[in-house]
RNA sequence: GGGCGAUUAGCUCAGUUGGUAGAGCAAUCCGUUUACACCGGAAAGGUCGGGGGUUCAAGUCCCUCAUCGCCCACCA
């Protein structure tokens, strides 16, 4: 029996094998298409292959989710650098602006201290420290899940160069008037003291009262009656035969605190059948009414601070908070007769998609972009099929949010995160670059320009990652630009993907990226959302430790269908494991049994039977490459999953083991035969399972490079 | 109120262009034959959510209903 090396003689064990791999990779340098033989050897262009990896959040470690994205990405990547083409797959790291400072205001809550109470400097500096640390960890996470990056071209959010670069977007952004400093309501985070966008809130069902409140001739109906004291008008629907006489016309209104003087105003967007079908309008805590305010000219009375807390507006209820002035206004009214009913009310309500307190819309000066001529470029492009997506329903709900934008609020009031470089004058609220006004500058309302403290919303510098991760404007590697896939998760379908393709087509004309794959939520095994208060989060890293991170891998991929969610189940992966076994199993019993034949050995003349076997195996050749080629990894795995078991090891060695016992050419071409397919398989295999492949292709008898550059099966060998 | 997805074997899910239903796990029986018990073999298990339609043929296309899930939404 020829040696065979000892490791292969014991159950198969990822731990002996994983992290040697992954280090002799790294020490090979071909996670660099620079060091790719088809950078070196042709005189032609090669074929660039290009995907970005969504940065993970450097807060924390890595979740199941990412493991999914890591599997699929490394999976299209390793088939392609197999295929001979110049591969680069871009890791990164995202400071996560808001998502990281919450982390890290909960760390400073259990410690006692507030950031609120805290040098902005200071503040900064330490979750730097902290967000440094994090990105060790989750970078180590992704290299035990093997992903084949190349970490040489590695970029945080918070890289000089990439701040400056993003800095400078909104320079251009404001040259050609398409940010702008805005006066409007925005979405207050109360607990946070910050402004959010839309997507960064979450509207929860609520159970509230709905107030019926005399107001002069009129009854309205109303949640907020704590914020009569900012009423600025009375608003009905033109058509309505009820109130069309008021229209024009100024009422007087009674309240506890003070008389008002109300506008009565026609508007369409009045429904006539809810309520009353008199609006009360309140400009400075209602998106609603702001706009209203807009087209009607009305004044805006701010009655809630940016604590939450009545102000002086609002008399004897100064200083009260939302939820007691209500209980106190409403007490007041009834005893005044103003109130006619009160009804049982439940309706959605935006509030913090991180803390869950609800939304205070407040009037605030704050930078704008204007969404609609730049979505309308990515809407155009998508329609124009240079943009698609896997699964295809999705260009549906990316075109609906491209047709129905509103302006993207980006100023955010915290400190982690990229600066705004504009200064601007905190008595009329006028902005500028501070490129065309330095601080200091006198401000002609008498005021002075300072330095905006404000920063990025984070999707403002992710938006524009897939250039800024290969450095832009930087030339070096942009001719890996457009890259051809962006793989992630399908909840970024409107918070990530079209800011990318909308800062692409701004800044170069060209589409980001030819593909979008959208995965679904990997959830617990019941179907369920993981989350850290349900208590039901699985580690990645710890499945891999107890499976491999190939058994992971793998099966996350078969089964999963693009765009669908998955359950995470452990038995699955603990089958899997078994899968890695027989394929060390197989692996020994061939190379025990093949005597001196080599992967360099010729081909021997072959049996009808034999050719026959092969021209099953081109069949799966062909089905396992289509299937990549069509982003089916689902279909792919499994295929290979059931070759390798059901055919090669159940039935092409069970035929061969009576051949091998014999002498002769018989005996000879069974072994051929038998490490051939053996090498097919593991090559198609790799990007499912690199470690395994890789460390048994190692062992194979004349194998010289790398199974990772190793080119990918056309066709049996001849 | 709108949109999307799901509904297939006990469980988790596949089933690409329509052509007589598949896998893993679980459960049943047999087997320890020198790659592997993290194994092999055998058998069992589904009127593909209901109803209609198109077709020679439908899990697959169309309509409709039901249930579950997700997302979006400015009727105060």
């Amino acid at each position: 029996m020829p040696d065979v090396p000892e490791k292969l003689t014991k159950p198969y064990e990822p731990s002996l094998t994983e992290s040697r791999i992954y280090k002799l990779w790294e020490e090979s340098g071909f996670f660099n298409p620079d060091n790719l033989p088809c950078a070196n050897t042709s005189n032609l262009k090669p074929q660039t292959f290009t995907v970005i990896m969504p940065p993970p959040n450097a807060n924390g470690r890595l979740h199941a989710g990412h493991a999914l994205t890591i599997a699929l990405e490394d999976i299209m990547i390793r088939y392609n650098r197999m295929q001979g083409k110049k591969t680069l797959w871009v890791p990164g790291a995202d400071h996560a602006g808001f998502e990281t400072q919450v982390v890290y205001e909960k760390k400073l809550e259990k410690e006692g201290r507030s950031r609120f109470k805290m040098d902005r400097q200071d503040l900064y500096k330490e979750i730097m420290e902290f967000t440094l640390e994090s990105k060790k960890n989750m970078e180590a996470d992704v290299k035990a899940l093997g992903a084949s990056c190349d970490w040489s071209r590695e970029k945080f959010t918070l890289d000089p160069s990439v701040v400056s670069e993003v800095q400078e977007t909104f320079r251009k952004l404001y040259r050609d008037e398409l940010v702008y400093r805005g006066y409007r309501t925005v979405n207050w985070c109360t607990k946070h003291q910050t402004a959010l966008s839309d997507v960064e809130t979450e509207t929860t069902e609520k159970n509230d009262k709905l107030y019926y409140i005399k107001y002069g001739p009129f009854v309205v109906a109303t949640v907020r009656p704590e914020t009569i004291f900012g009423d600025v008008a009375i608003a009905v629907n033109p058509k309505d035969p009820r109130y069309q006489k008021y229209i024009g016309q100024t009422i007087e209104v009674t309240h506890p605190e003070n008389t008002l003087k109300l506008l009565v105003i026609g508007d369409d967007e009045v429904d006539r059948e809810f309520g009353t079908g008199a609006l009360k309008i309140t400009p400075a805590h209602d998106h609603n009414d702001f706009r209203m305010s807009e087209t009607h000219k009305l004044p805006r009375v701010e009655v809630i601070d940016q604590f939450g807390k009545l102000n002086d507006k609002a008399g004897k209820y100064a200083g009260m908070k939302i939820a007691e002035a209500r209980v106190k206004v409403v007490e007041d009214l009834q005893s005044l007769g103003l109130i006619e009913k009160i009804e049982d009310y439940t309706h959605a309500v935006p509030s913090c998609y991180k803390c869950n307190t609800v939304i205070e819309p407040r009037v605030m000066p704050q930078w704008f972009i204007k969404m609609a001529p730049l979505a309308k470029r990515a809407a155009d492009a998508v329609r124009a099929k240079e943009v698609r997506f896997v699964p295809d329903n999705f260009e549906k709900i990316f075109l609906y949010w491209m047709d129905n934008t509103i302006d993207w609020n980006i100023s955010r009031q915290i400190v982690w995160g990229i600066q705004i470089p504009a200064v601007i004058c905190k008595i009329c609220n006028k902005g500028d670059l501070d490129t065309n006004t330095p601080a200091g500058t006198p401000c002609p309302c008498r005021g002075v320009f300072v330095a905006d403290t404000d920063t990025f919303d984070t999707w403002f510098s992710s938006g524009q990652w897939p250039l800024l991760a290969l450095g832009y404007p930087n030339t070096k590697d942009l001719s890996y630009y457009p890259t051809q896939v962006m793989e992630t998760g399908r909840d970024l379908i409107f918070k990530w993907v079209p800011r990318m393709v909308i800062f692409g087509l701004y800044l170069t004309g060209k589409a980001p990226f030819h593909t979008v794959y959208l995965h679904g939520m990997v959830n617990d095994k019941q179907g369920k959302k993981m989350s850290k208060s349900k208590g039901n989060v699985v580690s990645p890293i710890d499945l891999t430790t107890k499976y491999g991170a190939d058994a992971l891998r793998i099966s996350l991929v078969v089964g999963n269908t693009p765009g669908n969610d998955l359950s995470l189940i452990e038995e699955k992966i603990k089958g899997y494991k078994h899968f890695c076994n027989k394929i060390w199993n197989a692996t020994r019993f061939v190379l025990t049994n093949i005597g001196n034949t080599t992967l360099d050995t010729e081909r021997p003349s072959l049996s009808l039977r034999d050719e026959e076997i092969f021209k099953e195996l081109d069949s799966v050749v062909v089905s396992v490459t289509t299937h990549l080629e069509s982003f089916r990894f689902h279909l792919a795995g499994e295929k290979l999953y059931h070759y390798f078991w059901n055919t090669f090891a159940d039935t092409i060695i069970e035929e061969m083991k009576p051949r091998l016992a014999e002498d002769g050419d018989s005996k000879k071409s069974a072994e051929w035969i038998l490490l051939h397919i053996l090498s097919i398989n593991l090559k198609m295999l790799h990007p499912f399972m690199p470690f395994l492949t890789e460390e048994i292709w190692g062992m194979l008898p004349s194998s010289k490079n790398p199974l990772i550059i190793e080119p990918w099966p056309k066709y049996s060998p001849q």
